[in-house]
DNA sequence: AAGGCCTCCTGGCGGC
DNA sequence: TGCCGCCAGGAGGCCT
């Protein structure tokens, strides 16, 4: 799915057309997510958007009375269609509003999840995220601090939301590449001086991918439905076997915490 | 406590 | 064409 830059660009294109509307009608075609879909979500009904906010890679609907949150998971995606449109395969939940428009979330796999949130409480799942990577509560010397003594690979250390939130494989093999570090590395034993390089190039990274309208992998579309471009630019995911841009040796591949892993053995120590 | 592994689910692709 | 195994953007939860 959907890492950081697709939900942003998810939340960027949805809020002109939800904002400050009226729900006149949530639809729960298939309730049976990651979670089940409390029907608390049907409060909504009658209610105004009043906020359109993104957390990591949870997107909140505010109203008066609560928030939805939304979450793609692996395989889902977010349209904006006229609301009588008909649906397609896997249109799972759907929120129409008084402009005539719907808001579908399709999931195919239904990693993803729909939850609700009362008004002043911070649901469980998003209590314990750690800052936003786009912010300044994401620096160096704390990333190196907690990393202290960690034995966990560098890679799956900086994918822990509990470190910064919503970095996912594929920005996290691009960053670790162009920071020149080897992905299995113990995070304890990244020096502060390579964590300040790091760091930066995460911010960077995430942020041009935003720009350019995220990742267009498979079946991500933004919620207009056209494809993002960052894909075009991708140095290490996907290129096990090919050619290093750098030095061109053949970029390699392993499983850190079942996730693929490429990367460069020459450029990265 | 920290780290490793499994799980949810559908679909696309490569190999035979 | 068809069938089979493998792989996929996430991440909570359970086990050791």
């Amino acid at each position: 799915m959907p890492e950081l830059p697709e939900v942003e660009v998810s939340r960027m294109g949805i809020t002109p057309h939800v904002l400050n509307q009226v729900v006149t009608k949530v639809n729960i075609h298939n309730g049976s997510m990651r979670w089940p879909v409390p029907d608390d979500v049907y409060q909504l009904t009658g209610l105004t958007v009043t906020g359109v906010e993104r957390r990591a890679k949870y997107l909140l609907l505010h109203c008066e009375l609560g928030s939805t949150i939304l979450h793609l998971g692996m395989s889902g995606n977010l349209r904006v269609v006229s609301a009588n449109e008909p649906l397609k395969k896997h249109d799972h939940i759907e929120f129409i509003f008084a402009n005539g428009k719907a808001l579908r979330l399709n999931d195919p796999r239904r990693f993803g999840c729909c939850l609700w949130q009362a008004p002043g409480s911070v649901h469980k799942l998003l209590a314990k995220l750690g800052p936003e990577p786009l912010t300044d509560e994401f620096f160096a010397k704390q990333v190196y601090q907690q990393s202290r003594n960690k034995k966990v690979p560098v890679k799956q250390f900086i994918m822990n939301n509990a470190i910064v939130v919503g970095v996912g494989n594929i920005y996290a093999n691009e960053s670790l590449f162009k920071a020149g570090i080897d992905p299995r590395r113990e995070a304890g034993k990244v020096s502060l001086k390579s964590f300040e390089a790091f760091i930066p190039i995460i911010k960077d990274t995430l942020a041009a991918a935003i720009t350019q309208g995220g990742t267009t992998l498979k079946d991500f579309a933004q919620s207009d439905g056209k494809p993002g471009y960052f894909a075009q630019q991708l140095l290490v995911y996907g290129r096990k076997g090919q050619p290093c841009l750098v030095c061109k040796s053949e970029l390699q591949e392993v499983r850190l915490g079942q996730r693929s892993t490429v990367f460069c053995g020459k450029c990265q120590k």
